[in-house]
RNA sequence: GGUGAUAUAGCUCAACUGGUUAGAGCGCACGACUCAUAAUCGUGAGGUUGCAGGUUCAAGUCCUGCUAUCACCA
C-alpha cells in the first residue's frame, strides 16, 4: 500500500445517559460508525472515532426526579452500562467519554466565549413559565396545562397528546407543574443568548453546495430548505442558554445560574472528546490532524431526528470559533464532510417507546445471543434510506439462514474438511483451473467492491455483496464436490480445497468490519497468528477535581489489512468449530414476551 | 400548517443521473447432493411498483393533486 494514510474522523451521536442502549441506537449510529471505522483502520487510514454519554439535558433530570436520585447518579449508572455494552458489542471508539468532564465544561465554555467575543451571540428577552414554589423556570417537559387549540386538559408544555399540535407553553390555559398540580405557573421574562445564524447563512449555503454530491439526498434537501428559508426570511436565532440548574454554566459574570443549552453543548463533544483523547495519549496537539487538517474527512453518524443540529447549528458554531486553540493559524476548522444520517428502526412493526418498554435493549440481547449475530441482523436491517423493522422472526431467520447456514457453514464444512483430510494443513496444488481462478477472483473483487461501498457509507449494500459471494462460493463447491473427487482425483480435490480456503480468507476480510469477532476466529482457524483488530478497554482518567471512566480502543496489537489473501499451501490450520449458534424457533415467542412489559435491568456480562 | 423522507412480489428490502421481459433473500413447490450446525446447490410459481391525472418515443424513476406513515420546525 503506497497511498498516504487518510485522516478519518468518525463522530458518533451522544446518547442520553438516562436508560440503556437499544437496537435503535445501534442501527441509527453506533454500529454503522463502527463498521466504517473498522474498515478504515484495516485500510491503513488514521481513524479517530469519538463519542460519549450526554450527561445533561432534561431527560436526565426527569429520570432523576422519577427515581428520587441526583442527575449525577443517573448518568453515572448508565454511562458505566454504556461502556460495558459497547465493549461487548465491539463498538471501537478511540474514546467514548462523557459531557460532565472538566475538559468538556471548559471547552464548551471557551466555545461560548469565542462566539460571544466575535458577536455571534445576541441577547434577547423570552417569556417563560416560572414556578414560584420551586423558585425556578420550568422546562416545557415539566409543564402541563389545558391545550389552547383543542381544549385537552393534560397537554404537555411542548406538545398536546390529544391533538398532537406543538405547544407554546406560555399560551397554555391554566399551566401548572406536572409533578405538583397545585403549583400554578406564571409567565415571567428571562434574558438569554441566541446564536445568530443569519451571519453564517451564506457560508453554510456555500458549504452545502460543495458537499451535496456526497451527502444523502434527504440530508441535502432538508438542510438546503432549512437554510434557504432562513436566508429568505432572515435565519432565526436559536436560544443558546437556558434557565436550568443542571448542565454547563454560562461563563459570564451574572449568568452563572444559567446553563448552555444541552444541544449546543453536546455537539461540542465531538471536538472536546478529540481534545481529551489527544491529552490522554500524551500528545495534546494530536487532535489537530483531524480538526485543522484540510485533507481530513469528518463523518457524523446520527439519526434523522438530529440532522439540523449537525448540518446547520454545529457547522455554524464551527465557523464562529475558527482558530480556537490553534495559535493564530488561520486554517479553518473542518466542517462535517459527510453526515450519513440514518432513519429509524421500529420494533415488531411499532415505534420504539421507552415508557411502554416497546424496545429491544442491547444488554438483554447480548446476554442471550452472540455479538456478531446482533451486529449481523442489525446491519442487514440498517435504515439507510427508510425506516426499517426489527422483528424477532427476522432475527432468527436471518441468523439461521444467512449467518449460520450460508457463511458459518461454509467455513465450518471446508475448514473441517481440510483439517481432517489434509493433516491439518492448507493442501498443496499444482495449477488452478479457470473455475478455481474465477471464484478466487470473485472473492478478491468482493474486497474491492465492499470497500468502495463502505467508503460511500452504503453499508447494507456492502454486506449484501459479501453475502452474494458467500453463495457463489457454496455453488462452486456444489460443482467441484471435493468430498467426491478426493476418492477419484486427489489433485483436483486438493486444488479445490486450497481454492475455497483462499476464498474464505478473502471473505473473512470483507466481512471483518461487520463481524469482527467471528472474522478473528476464521483468521485463527486458517492458521494465522495475531489480531485483525485492537482491543477495547475501559480506562479511568483523572482530572483535577474528579475522574471518569471511558471506553478506549487500543490498536497497537492489530495486524489486519484490507488486502487480498496470499494463503500459502502448507500453512498449519487450527481445529475449527462452528462460528455461530443456530437459534431455536422458540426464541421468537420468548423474546416477544418481553415487549411492552416492565423490565428489570440485569448486569452486563462479557461474552465467552 | 411549513419542510424533508417513505409507500415496489406473502414477508424484509434493491433498482446511480428515466431506457431491454422490475431484482435479491426468506417463505412456498419440485429436483440434485451428502463434506457440513438436516446445512448446501439448481429450477419454478408469485408484482396493473399507495391512489388519480399529466409530460415523454420510453416512467417504479420526472411534474400535479390526493391518501397513509416517520422526522424536523412554526
Amino acid at each position: 500500500m503506497t497511498d498516504q494514510p487518510k485522516y478519518i474522523h468518525v463522530s458518533v451521536a451522544w446518547p442520553y445517559a438516562n436508560g440503556d442502549l437499544h437496537v435503535g441506537h445501534l442501527a441509527g449510529a453506533y454500529l454503522p460508525a463502527d463498521i466504517f471505522a473498522r474498515y478504515h483502520r484495516l485500510k491503513g487510514n488514521r481513524v479517530l472515532m469519538v463519542s460519549g454519554s450526554d450527561t445533561h439535558g432534561t431527560p436526565i433530570s426527569l429520570e432523576a426526579d422519577r427515581r428520587g436520585i441526583s442527575p449525577r447518579e443517573v448518568f453515572e449508572h448508565y454511562h458505566e452500562r454504556f461502556l460495558q455494552t459497547q465493549k461487548v458489542l465491539g463498538i471501537s471508539y478511540d474514546l467514548f467519554s462523557h459531557t460532565d468532564t472538566e475538559n468538556h465544561h471548559r471547552i464548551a465554555q471557551d466555545i461560548f466565549l469565542k462566539l460571544y467575543e466575535r458577536d455571534y451571540l445576541y441577547k434577547e428577552k423570552q417569556k417563560l413559565l416560572y414556578s414560584e414554589r420551586e423558585s425556578r423556570f420550568l422546562p416545557d417537559r415539566y409543564v402541563e396545562g389545558t391545550c389552547y387549540i383543542c381544549g385537552y386538559e393534560s397537554a404537555r408544555g411542548d406538545q398536546c397528546d390529544n391533538c398532537s399540535n406543538l405547544m407554546d407553553a406560555t399560551k397554555l390555559i391554566d399551566p401548572h407543574n406536572r409533578n405538583d398540580p397545585d403549583d400554578r405557573l406564571i409567565v415571567r421574562e428571562s434574558e438569554h443568548y441566541f446564536l445568530d445564524l443569519s451571519q453564517t447563512a451564506q457560508g453554510l449555503l456555500e458549504y452545502l453546495k460543495q458537499n451535496q454530491e456526497r451527502w444523502r439526498p434527504n440530508v441535502v434537501n432538508f438542510t438546503r430548505n432549512l437554510i434557504k428559508k432562513g436566508v429568505d426570511e432572515g435565519l432565526r436565532g436559536r436560544a443558546y442558554t437556558r434557565d436550568l440548574d443542571w448542565g454547563v454554566s454560562v461563563p459570564l459574570e451574572g449568568w452563572e445560574d444559567k446553563r448552555i443549552y444541552v444541544w449546543f453543548e453536546a455537539v461540542n463533544g465531538y471536538f472536546t472528546a478529540s481534545v481529551e483523547w489527544a491529552k490522554n495519549i500524551g500528545q495534546p496537539d494530536e487532535w489537530k490532524k483531524w480538526w485543522y487538517n484540510p485533507d481530513a474527512e469528518t463523518y457524523y453518524f446520527i439519526g434523522k431526528d438530529n440532522i439540523p443540529f449537525h448540518t446547520v447549528i454545529w457547522p455554524a458554531e464551527l465557523i464562529g470559533i475558527n482558530g480556537l486553540y490553534n495559535d493564530g493559524d488561520d486554517t479553518p476548522l473542518n466542517l462535517p464532510y459527510n453526515v450519513p444520517a440514518n432513519e429509524f428502526m421500529n420494533i415488531e412493526g411499532k415505534q420504539f417507546s421507552k415508557s411502554r418498554n416497546w424496545a429491544i435493549w442491547a444488554p438483554d440481547v447480548l446476554a442471550r445471543y452472540q455479538a456478531d449475530a446482533l451486529r449481523f441482523y442489525v446491519a442487514r436491517s440498517f435504515p439507510e434510506s427508510s425506516d426499517t423493522d426489527f422483528s424477532w422472526e427476522g432475527f432468527v431467520t436471518r441468523v439461521n439462514n444467512e449467518l449460520v447456514a450460508a457463511w458459518g457453514n461454509l467455513v465450518n464444512r471446508m475448514l473441517g474438511f481440510a483439517y481432517k483430510r489434509y493433516a491439518g494443513v492448507v493442501p498443496a496444488y499444482d495449477t488452478l483451473t479457470e473455475q478455481d481462478q474465477a471464484i478466487i477472483a470473485r472473492s478478491e473483487e468482493a474486497i474491492e467492491r465492499v470497500g468502495a461501498l463502505i467508503e460511500r457509507v452504503r453499508l447494507k449494500e456492502g454486506l449484501d455483496v459479501a453475502l452474494g459471494v458467500v453463495r457463489e462460493a457454496n455453488a462452486y463447491l456444489n460443482e467441484t464436490e471435493p468430498w467426491k473427487t478426493i476418492k477419484t482425483d486427489e489433485a483436483g480435490a486438493a486444488r479445490t480445497v486450497y481454492t475455497i480456503l483462499r476464498v474464505i480468507d478473502n471473505l473473512k476480510t470483507a466481512l471483518a468490519p461487520y463481524l469482527p469477532f467471528s472474522s478473528q476466529e476464521v483468521h485463527e482457524y486458517l492458521g494465522y497468528d495475531g489480531q485483525l483488530f485492537g482491543d477495547l478497554n475501559i480506562v479511568e482518567y483523572a482530572e483535577e477535581m474528579r475522574s471518569h471512566r471511558a471506553l478506549v480502543y487500543d490498536g497497537s496489537a492489530a495486524i489486519g489489512r484490507w488486502e487480498v489473501s496470499a494463503l500459502q499451501s502448507g500453512q498449519k490450520l487450527r481445529k475449527p468449530s462452528p462460528l455461530f449458534t443456530k437459534l431455536d424457533e422458540d426464541v421468537v415467542e420468548y423474546e416477544r414476551g418481553f415487549l411492552g412489559k416492565p423490565r428489570e435491568e440485569m448486569p452486563i456480562l462479557e461474552q465467552d
